[in-house]
DNA sequence: GCCGTTTTCGGCCCGACTGTTTTCAGTCG
């Protein structure tokens, strides 16, 4: 049972146990689930090799819930659970999910009309049952309504790439308004979480019912959801949800920090005000009724004892912590990327040309940048085979003698086949300066097999880079199924680089495994994989955000190098690119069988 | 049900808004 399906079990309990008004459970069983669904090795193993003891260690799980997880990694049921579901057989998670539905709500709408599913809901909503329910009426059923016309849509969630220039757009409209002094972005956009639910600005004025009514009104807005003096809901024609707060300048701090989240680095953070005899709201730090900080985040985490936490560590993942030890790692920042090792270009299924590309990638500041076209195994894209890339390397080479600024290095995006070999023969791997390696089929081989296969094609002594690890696409697919801590440890093994593709709707890898192979002491590289030049803005924009989210440093990520010190860095140590054709003579070997 | 810089009992994050209830519960963030 994976852990997902574990933390779904115990948020099913919480749920149950709210709806029976039972104090503090709810809140127990709701904080174990997050800390479950958060874990980073499955539930399941952590038994096998601890047994229950182990469980009781993870924070927040007792004697009694580490007796429950024990019950449902062995039988995959939980005896409270199918009691409970016995006596209110509801489809919990689907029907909570909708906007203004809970557990007293799903009780009710269980009771009086037997809703037991998202469908059984909107026929009631449909024929006009659920108006008379107390506490329910003609408007609760609309919002319903709407609720799942837009859950049906789009599953509730945007990748942040949608999300994040509409909301840069709706905060430069707020900060047009008379009145406004300042305008930030909280929220998971702030933190850059790779997908957004909504979207939360806060607004520093003084008249707030000016500003909100300003707000609701935006040619953008489709729909009010809420609407007060000084906070305010809206869905936006696009589905997002957007969510305004508006503080006095004194309080900008606290509700900048309140607003960004997460809701768990929150509650700890307010807990330990509590440890000190204060309280923090989203006005400010107090002690009785006196504001002892507030106007910056910097002053109340300071007041509070902690260093400074940014916004993508606030996940209550152990920054806490850390800020308190001084242990926070200094995150890189998107100026410090100095290449770009995955591009596509018109040589396979690129747009630009080779010379395009690299004076693009030199406008943007880059000191070098990979042409990774495709192979052969890739037909549809008219990927290459040795001819074609020896070609091609000569003409980087005549590229190379006519740029400036720039340098272009020669690389492939190679294809690993099923059975974990390459396309390409090794001697011409060995004459490119980056070899990149991924998978783009057989994407539904089992575990086991998916994993071997992709071990065996990193230890060739001339795989560079692992691209795009896990080839999911947000939203769109899922990932493969490959035991990444597998490959983390060939990868430090065999000294290959992860890629992080901060292609948007890829962000491979995502923030979790980047923590995990900093952890490991494995590299990684931020790249566009670019397919045009407008494309090669992608890592900056994007690809840092979700580094700084796996907690890496500028030092942890190999193309914030120097050109010759990353290819040095490189599996083998190869120096400079141009003349070097020999350079990887010694590591010319046959693929090993694994 | 969990937990400990107010420890093994007695606490548990905090506030705004909505709807329909005329005094507040439920939901959300």
């Amino acid at each position: 049972m994976r852990n997902v399906e574990l933390a779904r079990c115990f948020r099913d309990l919480a749920a149950y146990l709210e709806m029976e008004d039972v104090p503090f459970k709810p809140r127990a069983y709701e904080k174990a689930a997050l800390a479950i669904e958060s874990y980073d090795r499955p539930l399941a193993e952590v038994y096998r090799d601890g047994g229950a003891k182990a469980l009781r260690a993870i924070p927040g799980i007792g004697a009694s819930m580490a007796d429950k997880l024990e019950e449902l990694i062995k039988t995959g049921k939980c005896a409270l659970r199918e009691q409970y579901h016995a006596r209110m057989p509801v489809e919990l998670a689907t029907l909570t999910a909708i906007e203004g539905i809970g557990p007293k709500a799903v009780k009710v709408l269980y009771e009086k009309l037997a809703v037991r599913t998202v469908e059984d809901l909107e026929a009631a909503v449909r024929a006009g049952k659920v108006r008379s329910l107390p506490h329910f009426g003609e408007r609760s059923e609309q919002k319903m309504l709407k609720a799942l016309a837009f859950l049906r849509t789009t599953g509730g969630r945007q990748p942040l790439a949608v999300t994040l220039p509409i909301v840069e757009q709706i905060a430069a409209a707020l900060a047009r308004l008379p009145g406004v002094e300042r305008v930030a972005v909280a929220g998971s956009v702030r933190r850059r979480k790779e997908t957004i639910g909504d979207a939360d600005l806060l607004v520093v004025a003084r008249k707030g019912d000016a500003v909100v009514q300003a707000f609701v009104t935006l040619p953008q807005v489709e729909r009010v959801l809420g609407q007060g003096r000084t906070k305010s809901s809206v869905k936006l024609a696009g589905g997002l949800q957007v969510d305004l707060r508006v503080v006095p300048a004194e309080s900008f701090g606290a509700a900048l920090c309140y607003f960004t989240g997460s809701k768990s680095h929150n509650v700890a953070l307010r807990q330990l005000a509590i440890k000190q005899r204060l309280k923090l709201n989203e006005y400010g730090l107090f002690r009785g009724a006196r504001r002892l900080a507030g106007r910056t985040e910097e002053e109340i985490y300071a007041r509070l004892g902690l260093a400074y936490v940014p916004p993508e560590l606030r996940e209550d993942q152990g920054e806490i912590e850390a800020a308190r030890s001084g242990a926070l790692p200094q995150l890189i920042e998107p100026g410090a990327l100095r290449g770009d090792l995955q591009t596509q270009t018109d040589w396979t299924d690129g747009a630009d040309s080779m010379e395009a590309m690299a004076r693009e990638a030199k406008r943007l500041g880059l000191e070098y940048i990979a042409i990774t076209d495709h192979t052969q195994g890739l037909t549809m894209t008219g990927g290459s085979d040795e001819t074609k890339l020896r070609k091609q390397m000569a003409e980087i080479d005549g590229l190379n003698a006519r740029l400036g600024g720039i340098r272009v290095l020669r690389g492939a995006e190679v294809n690993i086949d099923k059975d974990g070999m390459l396309d390409i023969d090794d001697e011409t791997l060995a004459a490119l300066d980056v070899v990149g390696i991924a998978v783009h089929s057989h994407f539904d081989l089992p575990r086991a097999e998916m994993t071997r296969r992709i071990v065996r094609a990193m230890r060739n002594p001339n795989a560079d880079i692992l691209f795009h690890p896990t080839g999911r696409k947000i939203q769109k697919r899922e990932a493969y199924d490959v035991d990444m801590d597998a490959i983390i440890a060939t990868a430090r093994e065999t000294g290959t680089v992860l890629e992080l593709d901060a292609y948007p709707d890829r962000l491979d890898l995502k923030d979790e495994h980047v923590r995990k192979a900093v952890q490991a002491g494995v590299p990684i590289v931020i790249d566009s994989d670019a397919h045009s030049v407008k494309h090669l803005a992608f890592p900056r924009q994007y690809g840092v955000d979700q580094a700084r989210r796996g907690w890496a440093t500028a030092a942890d990520v190999l193309n914030t190098r120097p050109g010759d010190a990353f290819l040095a860095a490189l599996k083998g140590g190869r120096q400079a690119a141009a003349g070097s054709r020999n350079r990887r003579a010694r590591n010319r070997a046959r693929t090993p069988r694994s």
